[in-house]
RNA sequence: GGCGUCGUAGCCAAGUGGUAAGGCACGGGUCUGCAAAACCCUGAUUCACCAGUUCAAAUCUGGUCGACGCCU
């Protein structure tokens, strides 16, 4: 089988990626496909920092701009998505760079995992975050361990509620355990030869400052007013979940000042990088670039070009 | 200068005689259909300092220092 070849640029918000990835695509003939599970709505755009015309520079970008909030979105879709996206990239001999923060997508993408048809079932979840909601957790908690005690095993430390439920979903809707399903996925092998570069700072202070004054610059440039914008319109539940509207909602609603509210965001955002961090510290193949040391765009790049010429990963 | 209030972890803070709640921040982690989500773990041999009372003090007494408020 003919391996699909793609360069994959991950890591925190602010780090840089945007720019990263787009001098790559200008040196290497690329086209990039988002990995950023917000960017994909229209209208959100100062919150998700998602880069304007001039700043794509005429690189042409796939999976950013193109659902209403108001639309759902989840992982099992945007493996289907991004996969489509490689491959018309491909069919023109482009190379597909794949850019993003959202740890779940690239992985989900890279490592083919077929999120199986309609195990998703609404009802059934409401249904199951009901008895939650009415017996405790640890009602839900018993049903799993009768139908998948590893499973089981593993969520009742946590309690981690929409994990358990999810598991209970997913027999009830396929007849076959999560359990099964992700040791049948763990075994599909990749169609794709990728190197994958991540983003981030040998001192955590760095980037947390940089991230900041990025906040302040949002605010600068009317994010104020693209909240009003964006919560007053229709969200669904995954639109609703970005960062960047909902912390500036109680000074909006005259409940607070703003200054509270942006200091909320920061924190926020903070706490959001440190979460991608730990998502991504676990792969083992990234090789990283510390920000705070190759502070350019051009010095980043060189250095990939180093590691592209010297694992001869493109030539032909 | 006098009077009063206060001083507990990086921050906020409970505790008024029986051996230091909680929240936030920070740090670490989990992760297979909402992932910018959801969830888990983690901190004071010590309560401004010194002396005293007591079997026992963050808690009571005296003093010192510091903060704030009021008065002169």
């Amino acid at each position: 089988m003919i391996m699909k070849k793609l360069l994959v640029v991950a890591g925190p918000t602010a780090s840089g990626k945007t720019s990263l990835s787009i001098e790559l695509a200008k040196l290497y003939n690329g086209e990039i496909v988002s990995a950023d599970s917000m960017q994909i709505y229209k209208g959100m755009n100062i919150a998700t920092a998602k880069p304007s015309d001039i700043e794509m520079s005429g690189i042409k970008h796939y999976l950013i701009d193109f659902l209403e909030p108001n639309e759902s979105y989840s992982v099992g879709k945007y493996v289907e998505d991004a996969s489509k996206a490689v491959d018309k990239i491909i069919e023109k001999n482009k190379l597909p760079i794949i850019c993003g923060g959202t740890g779940l997508y690239i992985d989900s993408f890279l490592n083919g995992i077929d999120f199986v048809d309609n195990s998703a079932n609404l009802e059934l979840r409401a249904e199951l975050n009901k008895i939650a909601e009415e017996k405790g957790i640890d009602c839900l908690l018993k049903m799993l361990l009768e139908i998948d005690p590893y499973s089981y095993m593993r969520l009742h430390e946590q309690r981690n509620q929409k994990r358990i439920v999810r598991a209970i979903e997913f027999y009830k809707t396929t007849g076959m355990t999560i359990t099964e399903q992700n040791e049948k996925s763990r075994e599909n092998e990749s169609e794709y030869e990728y190197l994958i570069f991540g983003l981030k700072a040998s001192d955590r202070q760095f980037l947390y400052d940089r991230i900041n004054k990025r906040v302040d610059i949002m605010i600068e440039n009317g994010l104020v007013e693209e909240a009003k914008e964006v919560l007053s319109s229709d969200l669904s539940e995954t639109a609703s979940k970005a960062i960047g509207y909902k912390q500036l909602k109680p000074y909006i609603d005259g409940e607070a000042s703003l200054e509270e509210c942006i200091e909320k965001l920061k924190t926020e955002t903070r706490h959001y990088a440190k979460r991608q961090l730990t998502w991504f510290k676990r792969n083992k193949d990234i090789f990283w670039i510390n920000i705070d040391e190759l502070t350019t765009t051009g010095q980043q790049v060189d250095y990939i070009k180093g590691i592209i010429e010297n694992k001869g990963f493109i030539n032909g």
